[in-house]
DNA sequence: GGATCAAACCAATCGTTCATTGGTTTGATT
DNA sequence: AATCAAACCAATGAACGATTGGTTTGATCC
C-alpha cells in the first residue's frame, strides 16, 4: 500500500508516480501489436493504486494525444482509428484486385501530379528517403510496407482532403484482403529493381516541380504493377 | 400445386407466373417500409411454386436493378444502400469548395474514360435523357438536380465500386454544405447554354466509346465549372 | 479538509450462440 | 427437360454474458 512506503520514496506525488510509469509502458514497445494498455482495473492492481489515480493519469495522457479510450473496447496508443477505415472495410467484400488496381490508376497519377505542384523541399528529401528504404528492403513484404509508404506520403503531401480519403480507402481495401498473397508473387528480384527505378522517375518529377511529368511516371509504374499482378493471376489463378 | 391447375390457366409458363406476381408485390406499395420482400421460402410457399422457380424470378427483377439481394439478411426493393454517406458527413466540415472541385476534376475524366469504355446503349440512352432534362430544366435549382443526376449516372456506368463510392464522398461534400448558394450564383442562362453543350460532347464521346475524348470533354466542363465558381467567390467572397 | 481508495453501478463493446436467410447442390417427380 | 423437395453451406442479426471505460458514493488516511 502507498501508506507504508517510505517517506523519501513520497517526494513525488501520488498521482505523478502513476503517470510516469504509465508513460513508461507507452513509450517503450511493451504493447500488443494493436498498441492495446492494460485495462484501468489491472494497471490499478499492477501499480498499486486506485482507478480514480489512474484514470486521472490516463486524462492526462489522452489530452496530450498520446493515447485514446474508447468505453467497452480498451484504452491503445496512438490517435484513434480514421472513420474511411470503417468504410473501406464494409466495402472491401465486394472489390476485387483488379478494379482495385484500376482504381489506383485512376487516382494516383492525379495525386502525384497535385504533389509535384505542392511538395516543399523537406517532403521530397523525405520521399527519397522512403524510396530509400523500399530499396534496401531485405524480405519482400518489408519491400511491400515501405513501398506503400512512399505511395501514402505522395498521397498525403499532395495536400487535398477528399483525395487522401479516396486514396486511403483504396489503401485499405488493397492491404486487409486475401490477395496479398497473390502480389507477393509478383514481387520477384528482377520487378524489384524495375520498381525502384520507376520510383525514382516518380521523385524526380516531384522535384522537378513538373505535374505531368509525375502523373505520367506514376501512371507507367502502376501499369506495370497492374500487369504482373495479371501475370501472376493467370499463372495461379 | 401447379399441376391441378386447369390448362387454360397455363398459357404462361411457370418462371413467367410467378416473376409477374413477384414484380407485382415489388412495383405495387404492399412492401414493409424497409423495402424487405417476404423470403425465398415463404414467398415459394404462397406462390405455391418451388425455391428454384423464386429464386429464378428474382434473378431476373436483380438484374433489372428492381430488387437487390443479400446472404443472411433478405431481399429488398430498390437498390443496395450506400454507407458512403456517413463518412462524407464526417469530413465534409473540413473540406473548402476549391479542393472539392480539384478532387472532382482528378476523378471525374477518369470516370468518364471507364465510362466511354463500358456503357451500353442503353446507357448512353440514359445519358441522352439527362442531359435533356438538363437542357429543359425550368429554375436553378430543378438544373442543378438533373446537372447532378448525369455526373452520378456517368459514375455508376463506369462500373468500378471503389471510383464510385470516391465519386459519391465528393458528391456528398459537395451537396451538403454552405456554398450551395454560391454555385447557385455561377449558373446563369449564359452558363447553362454553355454546360449543355458539354454535356452534348461528353456524351458523343462516350457514345463512340472513345474514353480519352470523353475523359478530355469532361475536364474542360469541369474546368468551366471551376472558373466560374471563383469568379463568383471572388464577387462576393 | 483534501486526497485517495474501494466498491458499486451505468453504458458501450465484444465474443459467443442460435435462429434466420440467401446461395448451392442433389436426387426424385412429372 | 423442367420443376420440386430436401438438405447443406455461408453470411447476417438478435440475444446473452463478460469485459471495459465512465461515473458516483462513501470510507479511509494523512
Amino acid at each position: 500500500m502507498l501508506h507504508n512506503r517510505p517517506r523519501d520514496l513520497q517526494e513525488t506525488s501520488e498521482p505523478n508516480r502513476v503517470l510516469q510509469a504509465i508513460r513508461q509502458i507507452v513509450s517503450e514497445g511493451l504493447l500488443p501489436s494493436d498498441g492495446r494498455l492494460p485495462t484501468e482495473r489491472h494497471l490499478a492492481a499492477e501499480l498499486e493504486a486506485g482507478r480514480a489515480s489512474v484514470r486521472r493519469a490516463l486524462d492526462t495522457l489522452e489530452a496530450e494525444g498520446l493515447i485514446w479510450r474508447k468505453q467497452g473496447k480498451g484504452t491503445f496508443a496512438g490517435q484513434p482509428p480514421d472513420p474511411t477505415e470503417e468504410l473501406a472495410a464494409q466495402i472491401a467484400s465486394d472489390v476485387d484486385p483488379l478494379s482495385a488496381m484500376e482504381a489506383r490508376l485512376c487516382i494516383e497519377p492525379a495525386l502525384a501530379d497535385l504533389c509535384a505542384r505542392r511538395a516543399t523541399a523537406d517532403d521530397v528529401a523525405r520521399l527519397r528517403k522512403l524510396a530509400e528504404r523500399t530499396h534496401d528492403a531485405e524480405g519482400s513484404d518489408s519491400a511491400e510496407l515501405w513501398d506503400g509508404a512512399l505511395h501514402r506520403a505522395i498521397a498525403r503531401i499532395a495536400g487535398n482532403r477528399l483525395m487522401l480519403t479516396a486514396f486511403t480507402l483504396i489503401d485499405e481495401v488493397r492491404m486487409g484482403d486475401d490477395w496479398q498473397e497473390k502480389r507477393h508473387r509478383a514481387r520477384t528480384p528482377e520487378t524489384r529493381a524495375f520498381y525502384d527505378a520507376q520510383h525514382q522517375k516518380i521523385i524526380e518529377a516531384i522535384d522537378a516541380r513538373n505535374g505531368p511529368a509525375a502523373a505520367n511516371a506514376m501512371r507507367k509504374h502502376l501499369e506495370t504493377l497492374f500487369d504482373n499482378l495479371r501475370k501472376s493471376m493467370e499463372d495461379r489463378p
